[in-house]
DNA sequence: GTTCACATGTAATGAGTTACATGATTCA
DNA sequence: TGAATCATGTAACTCATTACATGTGAAC
């Protein structure tokens, strides 16, 4: 988004795929293979820029499969039965040209606890102190859950600190903002 | 979003209308009495954590009239037209509902530049450079967009100090980062 | 015996974007 | 005279959520 102009972005180098079914690929190359781990493993690690519901991630398995991009076996193991996936060539191809293609990467951040807190009336303590205290607390909660990931690979370490200082910097202005009502 | 379970979130204590709709409502408060402005200042200010479109901007006026929240008037000005909103009491009244109920706020984040990151191949530094740049540029535009301001309110500056910390942590964790590809 | 974790899925709905269309004024 | 700013608005679309439905196995 242009903050000064109407000016529009340019246009995407592929609208073909939504961004999610390229983190449900990247998700699918690295091991997390059926819809369940999927949604686990962005919970806990991508929580703070991320998230994907079960409404969402198993349509998308189905489409990304009806186009060729994974296959899916169903596993039946001590009486449960799962679908696994794999990346094919095709998908593995389609997630590469993403990643190195030259698209505006969108932000499109929606927190509503900091967004109360703009809209609140500062005069009323109360308000302010409950809804300081929300935030506080789901970022506190985020970064527990993003504190409890031990990545495997340098990559996932580097996005870890990434988080765990953002939510950190948050803290600290939760408690530095609550002081002054002190 | 609970990480660790499935149990689902209390529902809101009033969903009657989306958080936009309030945000639009303390706008109107606040003296942003035109769609145009009111989008211009969620640019600026609240870049960091929200945003809003016209297509989504000039309906809920409208719906937020119709229900008696906010009152319109057409005004002509050297030719140009703008419709001027004002807060009605029912609207006060609603906002003022909303900002101490007792909801859990939603933060609904979707970065893709860190996505981008996290999906990509560490192997292959240039994919990794780039994207890394990617998102410093975005960060910074943004980062200056938020510092170019002066807010008038105490509420304002604490934000916007929220704001800024955030991105030059995101800015400083960039640099890092690309330091190690040195 | 009940709760938690594992596991998959659909239908209805909604929020918000993108693209398009229009037009005046101001400033370089 | 052309670009930027001010200004409003709609239609089509898409992404994603929420609520619902179902079932197994393990642990307490």
């Amino acid at each position: 988004m242009n903050t000064t102009t109407d000016k529009q972005l340019e246009p995407l180098a592929s609208p073909d795929l939504a961004s999610s079914a390229y983190m449900v690929l990247a998700m699918i190359r690295d091991g997390f293979d059926t819809g369940y781990r999927i949604k686990r493993f962005i919970d806990r690690a991508a929580t703070f820029f991320w998230s994907v519901s079960y409404g969402q991630i198993y349509p998308e398995l189905r489409r990304l499969e009806g186009a060729g991009l994974i296959s899916g076996r169903d596993v039946t193991e001590s009486g449960r039965r799962r679908r696994e996936y794999s990346l094919t060539a095709a998908g593995r191809e389609e997630l590469d040209r993403w990643l190195s293609d030259p698209a505006e990467p969108a932000m499109w951040m929606r927190n509503e606890g900091i967004l109360r807190l703009m809209l609140a009336d500062w005069e009323d303590e109360d308000v302010v102190r409950k809804n300081l205290a929300d935030l506080r607390r789901v970022t506190q909660e985020r970064l527990d859950a993003v504190r409890g990931l031990e990545p495997p690979r340098e990559r996932g370490r580097r996005i870890q600190e990434l988080g765990v200082r953002v939510m950190e910097e948050t803290l600290r202005w939760c408690d530095e903002t609550e002081e002054r009502f002190g």
